[in-house]
DNA sequence: ACTAGACATCGATGAACCTCGATGTATCGA
DNA sequence: TCGATACATCGAGGTTCATCGATGTCTAGT
């Protein structure tokens, strides 16, 4: 494995490297549309809502959520097969 | 998922969050014997012997390598399963 | 016993990171 | 147009982390 490729794994795995956007990514996928609203994230995870975008941010930069603006809220989703391309590089299947 | 929950799978993914220990586990892996001698990854890393030797133990502690010091050499190997069951948690299979 | 080599640990330094309050931007309704 | 709400961005403070040089520990051979 080149050095350029352990950067850009270990970037993405960092993306996990954090409890609060494991939750995160936790209750939009179990969400009824598997699509959350902001305003739904504070509350359950105890933080203040710039941290909760804080969080936000750095999981769509790695590829991770989808972010969609309707009206004035924000609304995260998986991207589809993000989660599984991580996990084929963590363990390939035959 | 529960904050411990999060906490703990958080705590597995910051091992690997680091291109200088996926790069350790990629050597290893692809090794001969499935086995690696610390002697061997400083140059190829790029690395300072201490340095290395501070990776290699957050990797045991992860529970991702096995340790065998044979004389005075250390091998480290992975341990059977560790990454698979990281990735199934990931992308649950069916 | 002494030396040399392999590896681990310690202490320090500089960067990266999480969290927060304050502020900025945009949208909707009155 | 004005005010209120939802979210993002900014700047700061405190912690964690990666890396290194120096040192400690253990083993093998002389």
């Amino acid at each position: 494995m080149s050095a350029a490729e352990a950067a850009a794994l270990a970037a993405r795995f960092k993306a996990l490297a954090d409890p609060n956007r494991l939750r995160i990514l936790s209750i939009v996928s179990s969400s009824p549309e598997a699509e959350t609203c902001v305003c739904d994230l504070p509350e359950p995870l105890g933080l203040g809502q710039p941290t909760v975008s804080h969080h936000l941010k750095i999981l769509v930069e790695a590829g991770l959520l989808n972010r969609e603006k309707r009206g004035v809220w924000a609304y995260y989703s998986l991207v589809p097969g993000a989660l599984n391309s991580l996990a084929d590089t963590l363990a390939p299947k035959p």
